[in-house]
DNA sequence: AAAAAAC
């Protein structure tokens, strides 16, 4: 099995540890729910609120899918079914029918070739570039050397589908003749060394990139996308596309398979999101919706909260002309969700465990299900994730689309990639390096002693912070501390009971409060605007964990600032990190009384200050 | 080792 990562060594005994325990079973929400009584001033019926329409994030990451198929069902349209009602369905698309497009055959794309680029052999670290992410230790473990490391290695994994047996159902033809996708494995053998690497580094699969001034001008229309949907978009706040946008939207209208990197914050949710919504609607032009049809598309992401963020953008797209989503994740009574999908969806966001239980108690058919997008993609190919994944996209229609997005894509999504998607078409964003980011980063080298109170200090400030804990205990300890110090704060793990999970991240979201501690299940696709300083509390393992975390601020553009606590002894750790996720960052020795504190836990930096 | 994801 694909063991992936997931190294044996792991961590020495972390660099904090207090281990709250090894409450590892601990019941849910019990303990937090103590204090939460800070702000008394919230005039607010916190507990119902829903996410309501306030944050209507817009742009954040997107998935898109689509449809090519052509799926017959009746005539009109008589959803009464209205999810969060914002304007009624409208269906004035002209039905264009462009489906009939020729799907993967055409040979004359250069652009993919999945095949993993040369990998350089490092010594000297040239720059980044998501590619030939020069060596990826996993556990990090201290300057261990790289042969002990515990291998993964593409080559061992089942022969899946490697040839072309295991994936019987896609059309065969475009298949064969392309050989493509073959080179993911078609690797030419290594030798012992060469294998070392690869479990570490997951190259980089080669993509198209689109440059950012190719944009210029470009229009959500001009990308195929209808006025409807264009019009939803500029309502979510997305006037003109980003450049992952204006590189994915065409190619997965055009029916293709795709996968797609794009920075944190680059708009990847609109990117998969807006033309799955199109893809859809072409599908199923002029049919009805049909009372208890089937649902046609299918998002998936690692957490319910991301879940319920992609929904939020989609949404108000498939409702602009007349398509239903719904959210299935688990944590929340089945009941909505399985009377939703009575009434017929089109679209279902959700996550795979309370996927895969409706799709057992036969309450969710994914038969129909054209076009699958996986957020997160990388994350959703890790233990854990990857078989409920398989299992669901197996349920999916035989040829259906898929959609691979990911800040941080890279040959671990082989996984998916053998066995099924076709030909996918390979896109990035040019110049996606540390130079054009407007995040800083700082990494303050400290006394463990000292962390409590510098804690205190970095997020005693006015601007939203999100600080990352290595687990559930001490995230919940930290917002507690933060509580205690006089610093309203809220916290978002896994042992929360789901409405406090919504609710705390709700808090963060409407500034009620500015402090929110989190597990790493925060660490992929939240959105939140303005959060402009990230703490790591605990620095995080891997380099994309890093990178994933740190992208929580500097969205969009916005500038931001994120400031890791390591130990003495973790230095050199770090440094590997950093140089992994090909970031520059100063270390700075700190105790509790320095100045440096207060400067980080003030402002972020001008754009000027990060060029400078 | 931890986190996430169903009940």
């Amino acid at each position: 099995m694909p063991k992936n990562k997931k190294p044996a060594g792991g961590r020495p005994a972390a660099n904090f540890d207090p281990r709250y325990g090894q409450r590892s079973a601990a019941k849910p929400g019990s303990r937090s729910a103590g204090h939460r009584g800070h702000r008394p001033d919230e005039a607010e019926p916190a507990g119902k609120r829903r996410w309501s329409a306030q944050e209507k994030a817009g742009r954040d990451e997107a998935r898109g899918i689509r449809t090519h198929s052509r799926d017959a069902r009746g005539g009109r349209f008589d959803d009464a079914r209205p999810p969060r009602p914002e304007r009624g369905p409208r269906e004035d698309r002209p039905a264009r029918s462009f489906e009939g497009r020729p799907r993967r055959d055409e040979g004359d794309r250069p652009r993919r070739s999945f095949e993993g680029r040369p990998r350089r052999d490092e010594g000297d670290r040239p720059r980044r570039s998501f590619e030939d992410r020069p060596r990826r230790e996993f556990g990090d473990r201290p300057a261990r050397s790289f042969e002990d490391r515990p291998r993964r290695s593409f080559d061992d994994r089942p022969a899946r589908g490697r040839g072309d047996a295991a994936r019987g159902s896609r059309d065969g033809g475009a298949r064969a003749a392309g050989g493509n996708r073959s080179d993911w494995n078609a690797r030419p053998e290594r030798t012992a060394a060469q294998e070392q690497r690869v479990d570490v580094v997951h190259e980089r699969l080669q993509a198209e990139a689109i440059q950012a001034t190719d944009v210029d001008g470009v229009g959500f229309g001009d990308l195929g996308l209808g006025d409807n949907i264009v019009r939803a978009l500029a309502e979510l706040g997305a006037a003109s596309p980003f450049p992952i946008q204006a590189a994915t939207i065409p190619e997965v209208l055009s029916g293709r398979d795709v996968l797609a990197r794009g920075r944190t914050g680059s708009g990847k949710t609109i990117a998969f999101g807006a033309p799955l919504v199109e893809s859809v609607l072409r599908a199923q032009a002029g049919q009805r919706r049909e009372f208890g049809r089937r649902p046609k598309a299918l998002i998936l992401a690692p957490t319910r909260e991301l879940a319920l963020q992609i929904d939020r953008t989609v949404q108000p797209i498939a409702r602009s002309v007349g398509l239903f989503t719904t959210q299935i994740y688990g944590g929340v009574p089945q009941a909505r969700q399985v009377g939703a999908l009575k009434k017929g969806v089109d679209i279902i966001i959700g996550t795979p465990g309370r996927i895969e239980d409706l799709v057992e108690q036969r309450k969710l058919d994914l038969s129909q299900v054209q076009v699958a997008v996986l957020d997160e993609a990388d994350h959703m190919c890790e233990l854990g994730f990857l078989e409920p994944v398989q299992r669901i996209l197996r349920r999916t229609a035989d040829g259906s689309q898929k959609l691979l997005f990911s800040a941080t894509l890279d040959r671990e999504v082989s996984a998916l990639v053998d066995e099924f998607l076709v030909e996918p078409a390979v896109h990035e964003v040019a110049g996606e390096d540390q130079a054009s980011s407007t995040i800083e980063h700082r990494v303050l080298v400290i006394d463990h002693r000292d962390k409590a109170e510098i804690l205190d200090r970095l997020v005693d400030r006015d601007g939203k912070t999100l600080v990352f804990a290595r687990t559930r205990a001490y995230a919940e300890m930290l917002a507690e501390q933060f509580d205690d110090a006089g610093i309203p704060a809220v916290s978002l793990h896994g042992d929360l009971n789901q409405a406090k999970r919504t609710r705390n991240l709700q808090r963060l979201t409407s500034g009620r409060v500015r402090v929110l501690v989190a597990t790493d299940v925060a660490a992929r696709g939240i959105h939140v605007d303005d959060i402009d300083l990230v703490v790591q509390a605990d620095a995080p393992d891997e380099y994309k964990t890093y990178l994933h975390r740190s992208g929580r601020t500097g969205r969009a553009g916005a500038t931001g600032r994120v400031v890791t606590l390591i130990t003495r002894q973790r230095r050199r750790r770090m440094t590997e990190m950093l140089s992994r996720a090909e970031i520059t960052a100063p270390f700075e020795e700190v105790s509790p009384g320095d100045d440096v504190i207060d400067e980080l836990a003030g402002s972020s930096p001008t754009a000027a200050e990060l060029t400078a």
